[in-house]
DNA sequence: CAACGTCATGGTAGCGCTACCATCCATCTC
DNA sequence: GAGATGGATGGTAGCGCTACCATGACGTTG
């Protein structure tokens, strides 16, 4: 009596067009598709041929929907021209592009806020997993990461109470470990210049203090900071500021490897000798600071490494395998250039 | 008879609770969210306190299904780590950050068959927009796109058979330009140096070419370029390649600013004048290009700006008032600096 | 004032898929 | 050889929402 609607979809084939052409129930279909195993391999056989005949792909909302679980992995960072975060979105990619998971992306822009704001906007859509950049997620956001009822992953840092997962290294030990060479290579009045001062960038500033002051070497007008984004531009800007408030400064931890670029040509602009008159250390080891004149000093961090592994945790998660350490801490490499050769 | 199925959703509030709640018909509950307007402002009140109360939030899985329409845009990029894209993105999701769409981004790696691999799983869902960088998408790509039943818009470049929508600039123009410049600047021996030479990479090139036939000044040996993906490191190999290749090469147009920042370096440690000796100049106008020193000339591309602009077109077509002119060319702009001041 | 819009609201029937349970048949056990 | 077991297959009933159409209460109009 009742005609049905209107093929909403456009009349692309549904799971049961497919089923009518191999001549079995539509749930055998569905579950050809998705644990093969369980179909006898005559039935796969003829399913696969109706498939590919009819160009039948499921849909994803209605799997969803059903099956109250989304293919999709939720990633939220707090940058995206950040070139450290991109490293760990391609780490993230890559691990998931042989799979059938989609990947959706939020921005939070530095702001916790906006991070709940966007677990919010994730949470109801059931994702196969959370992927989160950081391990300062505000009490909102930590119990919506805890509801969420998927596994979730906090990357970049590692500390000492994980939602769930956690791969990064240690922001602190490598501020630590940089300033030390410094001190080492000869350096006394090391300035700590840092930009955005997130709360990784907090840490690091931490490891800095922490190797100055047990050196006894620590001087509170070293420190130059700002909470304006980091850029080559910003990291020039700082290191003028620093040197004027300090014209004695020999040293130049940077928070990262921008503001040590900014740092390096306002040295050949202003023909301060790098080493010899300052040293210059980045953060994350980009690229260019091996290719940089003089190159520069930095601490590599296992950025794409923490991509992958993160999915590799989350995906195993999924497949009922948790880990047996939830916390992996990859590390990172203090890189020793010429720009701290002295 | 037959018991409810046991909460899949695991307890959340669904549309009927706060119907009820509310004391009136789901569907009015659906319309009060949707479409305010239609519905009365005391029916309206009283659904917003019941949905504040059981803290509901729509499942956008469920919604997709049942309206054939997810709000999602789905977006294509060949490269995460290319900051070009990255900005681009920036302005994607800054544009879009009010609005209730997710995003969902995928990246080709610059291969049209991931290209078509995402597609294939892009459409499936039923998104409400989809942009794609590039305009030389596969047969298949494109048809794909034209059967999305979704505006689509083309970013990065501007061409003359836009599937849909389309927002760039001409590669080949910036590449002109640029060249132009260096030739009036008194560069002769300008090497053309280029990574990675996607479409828009040859276009430029293209463009380099044009201006130099035109001056009678091309020669073949002029040219290197490599498949490889670009990098710093990879500029200052190519660099040396160049010169070794041709001794006498007085200036460098940089396919982009990595490779030009690599050349840069490169001039540094082996003592070769820039902008005397030679003059360089790069594409795309990173933040760094200002700084560097000398600081370098570039071709200044409206990244942010096409991202932010794709999508203030896509949600026009959405809201089913399509553009006059669906192919928007922002332009670019040459920023002449130190780099080839001679 | 009867006929006719118009507007707010609601009921019903799916959207395309999968969870759950029933059924069937071959194989195994004692 | 009757009953138990297990694997393959299918039917039914939703998942939570919205499209579509129906309804009823108001004006509006000639």
């Amino acid at each position: 009596m009742t005609k049905p609607r209107s093929r909403r979809g456009g009349g692309r084939p549904t799971i049961a067009d497919v089923a009518r052409k191999a001549g079995v129930g539509a749930i055998t279909v569905s579950r050809a598709l998705r644990e093969p195993g369980r179909v006898s391999e005559d039935l796969r056989r003829q399913i696969q041929a109706a498939v590919d005949e009819l160009g039948y792909l499921p849909d994803p909302n209605a799997r969803a929907l059903a099956s109250a679980r989304a293919e999709v992995f939720g990633v939220l960072v707090p940058s995206l021209t950040n070139s450290v975060f991109a490293e760990v979105l391609r780490g993230i990619y890559d691990s998931l592009s042989d799979s059938s998971y989609r990947i959706q992306l939020g921005n939070t822009h530095y702001s916790g806020l906006e991070e709940e704001r966007l677990l919010q906007v994730f949470g109801p859509q059931r994702p196969a997993a959370l992927i989160v950049a950081g391990i300062d997620q505000t009490p909102i956001s930590r119990r919506l990461l805890e509801t969420a009822g998927c596994p979730v992953v906090q990357v970049m840092e590692t500390g000492p109470d994980p939602v769930d997962m956690m791969v990064g290294f240690s922001h602190f030990d490598g501020g630590k470990a940089a300033t030390e060479h410094m001190i080492e290579a000869g350096y006394r009045r090391i300035g700590f210049i840092g930009a955005r001062m997130d709360p990784r960038s907090q840490r690091r500033l931490a490891g800095y203090r922490a190797a100055m002051e047990a050196a006894g070497l620590f001087d509170a007008r070293l420190v130059t900071t700002t909470p304006v984004p980091s850029s080559v531009t910003l990291g020039r800007g700082l290191f003028r500021d620093a040197l004027a408030k300090m014209p004695t400064l020999d040293g130049a931890f940077c928070n990262n490897d921008d503001i040590a670029l900014g740092a390096l040509f306002e040295c050949h602009r202003a023909s301060i000798a790098v080493p010899k008159t300052i040293g210059i250390t980045g953060f994350n080891d980009l690229d260019m600071m091996e290719v940089a004149f003089p190159s520069v000093t930095s601490v590599r961090t296992p950025r794409y490494e923490i991509g992958r592994l993160s999915v590799a945790m989350a995906l195993a998660a999924i497949a009922g395998k948790r880990p047996q350490e939830p916390v992996v801490d990859l590390g990172f490499e203090l890189k020793r250039r010429e720009s701290t050769a002295r």
